[in-house]
DNA sequence: ATAATAACCTGAGGGC
DNA sequence: TGCCCTCAGGTTATTA
């Protein structure tokens, strides 16, 4: 379940947990994830103090004395705390403290967990991001910019992690919608008035989740398995084949870039 | 160099 | 019940 609101949740939620606390033990019960993590990874961690968890895009960063380790969440990963000796079905790597017990648990195995010395910001995976979509180095002017000269259809444009990190497909469909554009244009023919839409919709609706993600947090924990709360306020996301909730047109749901984007005939142009 | 697509993996749900 | 198909919140590696 991780958008980059869940992500920032994930991270809020572990923060107080592990910062400054040190590892005592670290258990890898599953190494093939999106890569192998490194055979390493217990001696790189256990022992030293944990001096900072932050967030890039989508990524996880832990650092200590020695290094950070990354960890995404890839489409399926979460991070429980589980007290005892709790152990539930695609539990892969078990972090242990004096005071709390974490396991990161993936079911399709679509997330990573690596390590890397130096700046984690240098490493491949991370050195070549867009900017964060909250700060201000996401912007108007940027957008316009980096429009001008791609004909790609405006959605798998703007999911791109060169564009914009953390636009996943529905937060796209979403900032879409609100911005009144069809998914299929191609992003040099956006107006200046359409791409000042989007840039704002888009912090916007993240922000909204982002808010939401106290009710989506239990969910992750697992003390609750009712929808998360920003899941009832999708607009698009989810709906094909429903009634657009402005004028009540049948939302349509075609495949772009082999994802399911679902949009408006009638209010998006 | 750039852009489309194939691949990684498991589970849920629908049709038959 | 069970088999087969499609689809799912992500992103890199490969191919064209």
């Amino acid at each position: 379940m991780p958008e980059l609101p869940e992500v920032e949740t994930v991270k809020n939620m572990v923060k107080p947990l592990l910062e400054g606390a040190t590892i005592t033990s670290v258990k890898v019960m599953q190494p093939k994830l999106r890569w192998p993590i490194p055979t390493d990874l217990a001696d790189c961690l256990v022992g030293q103090p944990i001096n900072s968890i932050q967030r890039r895009a989508k990524y996880i960063l832990f650092g200590n004395p020695l290094g950070n380790m990354i960890i995404h969440l890839g489409m399926t990963g979460t991070i429980q705390e589980r007290p005892g000796e709790q152990i539930h079905k695609h539990d892969r790597v078990i972090f242990t403290t004096k005071d709390h017990r974490l396991c990161y648990n993936d079911v399709r195995k679509f997330g990573a967990i690596l390590w890397t010395t130096g700046s984690p910001f240098e490493h491949n995976l991370l050195k070549k991001l867009g900017p964060e979509p909250l700060t201000d180095d996401f912007n108007i002017a940027y957008l316009k910019e980096k429009c001008r000269r791609s004909y790609k259809p405006i959605k798998p444009f703007i999911m791109a992690n060169s564009t914009v990190v953390g636009v996943g497909n529905i937060y796209a469909a979403e900032s879409l919608f609100l911005s009144k554009i069809k998914p299929k244009r191609p992003a040099s023919t956006l107006t200046a008035t359409e791409i000042s839409d989007l840039v704002l919709n888009i912090k916007q609706v993240l922000k909204k989740a982002i808010n939401a993600g106290g009710t989506t947090l239990r969910d992750f924990k697992g003390t609750d398995g009712k929808p998360g709360y920003f899941k009832q306020s999708l607009l698009v996301y989810g709906r094909g084949g429903k009634e657009c909730v402005n004028c009540r047109h049948i939302l349509e749901q075609i495949t772009l870039a082999q994802r399911s984007s679902v949009f408006c005939p009638n209010c998006q142009h």
